[in-house]
RNA sequence: UGCAGCGUAGCUUAAUGGUAAAGCCCCAAGCUCAUAACUUGGUCAUUGCGGGUUCAAUUCCCGCCGCUGCGACCA
């Protein structure tokens, strides 16, 4: 593709659509600030860019909890939707969509595409039978269950044995196509580790699901028959299609699909893989839609070896992460120390010796003394040199000049952690450069053409790195940009670029190594990234 | 039970059929421009256990142990 193309391919990426049971949780905070890292890469670079999240708020469950409360469905729903929200404003999460499936123009996609669906002849209803356990809300196996039908999960309770009828989508219909899906398109689920799952899965022959219930009242009537309610999985993954709508359009799928469709990322927890890498191609096929370039599935954090949830009660509050380390350093923590697709471990310690060493210490040090010397030295001022006359062996240039492409392809794969890496070589290098050439000599030898090349060298290669750090730290980046005469915010709420003193912000000229023009001033060195403290409680 | 994957220095990870790398932590030296920072060096691994194939295995095969995921409607 040319780089002209890929800036007119819109891009849209989407997290999962939370299921608003309770408050934000890490595990919801960490695939989200993953998508806006994305989305904002995506965006830097030029690129049409719809990034959506948003909530799914029907079923039986939140029926129940919010009763248990004492409020209304709706009520509960909005007020843990402001959870959402504020979660994603202190971690700079900036969404363009923010979809809640109980939202009035949802139920008009649904009810069109339930009907496409249906006029397809992939809908029928059916005996549903079985053993179901109420308190785990699903049909059991034979084989799941304990001895008298009892809950293997919830061992003090029965399975009853229902026999109700449900409408029932034909995915069995789709098994060929399916599986010529995953094999022409190896990239369809990732990482590969999750496809592998589904194709064993699916290997087994797939049955027809149920979408919908009796017996439930939150969610919307089943178009045909509104005695039955649509299955909350069903409703939940229109939720994508639906978020595509502007916000003053018409709730039509023609209109919903006209300008950010089909959408190229779905970001995932691996526990939700089945409904996205086979419920829901399955969906589109039958209503003839495009699918989704890709499916990634992230892994889930743990501590001390445990998969954290509340069950465990090892859960970290985001929040409390938030006020107490800052949004950047828990944006870095996730995406850095954590292969992205992997399981990841999270611990204090470690989040603050790492957040240290990289970000105040590698980075914002290296800019520290780097810019105090262009004070001492230079006057304040980008030091006197064109980046042409710097040699192309010198070891900052060559590693300069290599390094964004090798970070677009890192971002384009998800790997942040490879991306951080990248950049944190460049700045290590930035570090031993000093040190080799120790400019403070130079200076006092008179050696003033070597100082200012030396310095230039440095903060060219420090600008570099904020730049293509600045979708996971976009203050730190900021900040950087700032103290290097730029009057650029990477975090401007309402950007959809980075917006600039002058017109020369394009994707093409920042990424490039020796942007920095000779005598742009300088502002005063100030650390960007202060040395975070571990504290004696960890949240709980 | 079946299928899949994983198990490498204190920690998080990397690597290749041929003398096991990196970052963090720890120790020492150097330097002084800097947010006791940076640079250099060092400590630390017979690569889960036991076999096998091979001139040579961490990398291939078998068994065992441990952990994880999946085995249909849990967001």
């Amino acid at each position: 593709m040319t780089s002209e193309a890929l800036e007119n391919t819109p891009f849209t990426i989407t997290t999962p659509l939370y299921y608003v049971n309770d408050l934000p949780h890490i595990g919801s905070a960490y695939p989200t600030i993953a998508a806006d890292a994305i989305a904002r890469f995506n965006r830097l670079r030029g690129t049409p860019t719809l990034f959506v999240t948003g909530s799914d708020e029907h079923g039986q469950k939140i029926q129940r909890t919010a009763e248990s409360l004492g409020r209304t469905p709706k009520e509960h729903c909005d007020q843990i939707v402001e959870g959402f929200k504020a979660l994603w404003e202190r971690l700079d999460i900036r969404y363009d969509r923010f979809i809640r499936t109980t939202d009035e123009r949802h139920e008009a996609i649904v009810k069109e595409f339930f009907g496409r669906v249906w006029d397809r002849g992939d809908i029928y209803i059916n005996q549903q039978k079985g053993w179901y356990c109420v308190s785990c809300e699903e049909f059991k196996e034979e084989r799941e269950l304990l001895e008298d039908h009892y809950c293997a999960i919830h061992v003090n309770k029965r399975a009853e044995w229902r026999d109700e009828e449900n409408y029932f989508f034909r995915l069995s219909n789709y098994q060929e196509r399916l599986e010529k899906l995953y094999q022409e398109r190896p990239e369809f689920i990732l990482p590969e580790s999750r496809r592998n799952e589904v194709l064993n899965f699916v290997n087994q022959g797939l049955r027809d699901f149920s979408i919908s219930r009796i017996n439930v009242d939150w969610g919307f009537p089943v178009p045909v028959n509104p005695n039955h309610t649509i299955y909350v999985w069903f409703d939940a993954l229109l939720g994508y299609i639906t978020a595509l709508l502007e916000p003053d359009q018409a709730p039509t799928l023609a209109n919903a699909l006209s300008r950010w469709y089909p959408i190229n990322t779905h970001l995932i927890g691996k526990d939700i893989l089945r409904f996205h890498a086979v419920y829901w191609p399955a969906m589109l096929m039958s209503a003839d839609l495009p699918l989704p370039d890709r499916i990634f599935g992230h892994g889930f954090l743990v501590r001390d070896g445990v998969k954290m949830g509340k069950s465990m009660g090892n859960v970290i509050d985001p929040i409390a992460l938030v006020e107490r380390y800052g949004s950047d350093a828990v944006r870095y923590y996730f995406l850095k120390e954590i292969e992205f697709g992997r399981d990841g471990v999270f611990d204090e310690a470690r989040f603050v010796n790492i957040l240290n060493a990289d970000l105040a210490n590698d980075l914002g040090n290296l800019l520290n003394r780097t810019l105090r010397m262009a004070h001492k030295y230079c006057g304040g001022e980008v030091p006197n040199v064109s980046s042409d006359s710097i040699s192309v062996g010198n070891p900052l240039k060559a590693t300069g000049v290599k390094l964004c492409d090798r970070v677009i392809g890192a971002y384009d794969a998800l790997a942040f952690s490879v991306a951080c890496t990248e950049i944190l070589t460049l700045v290590r290098m930035g570090n031993k450069y000093i040190d080799e050439q120790a400019p403070w000599t130079l200076y006092k030898q008179g050696n003033q053409a070597a100082v200012e090349q030396v310095l230039y060298v440095v903060l060219e290669s420090v600008r570099l790195a904020a730049y293509l750090l600045s979708p996971i730290v976009p203050k730190v980046s900021t900040a950087i940009y700032q103290q290097l005469g730029y009057a650029i915010d990477f975090n401007n709420a309402n950007s959809t670029n980075v917006n600039s003193i002058d017109d020369a912000t394009t994707f093409a000229h920042h990424k490039t190594w020796g942007l920095l023009q000779a005598g742009q001033p300088l502002d005063d060195p100030q650390p960007v990234f202060q040395k975070l403290e571990l504290q004696d409680a960890p949240s709980s």
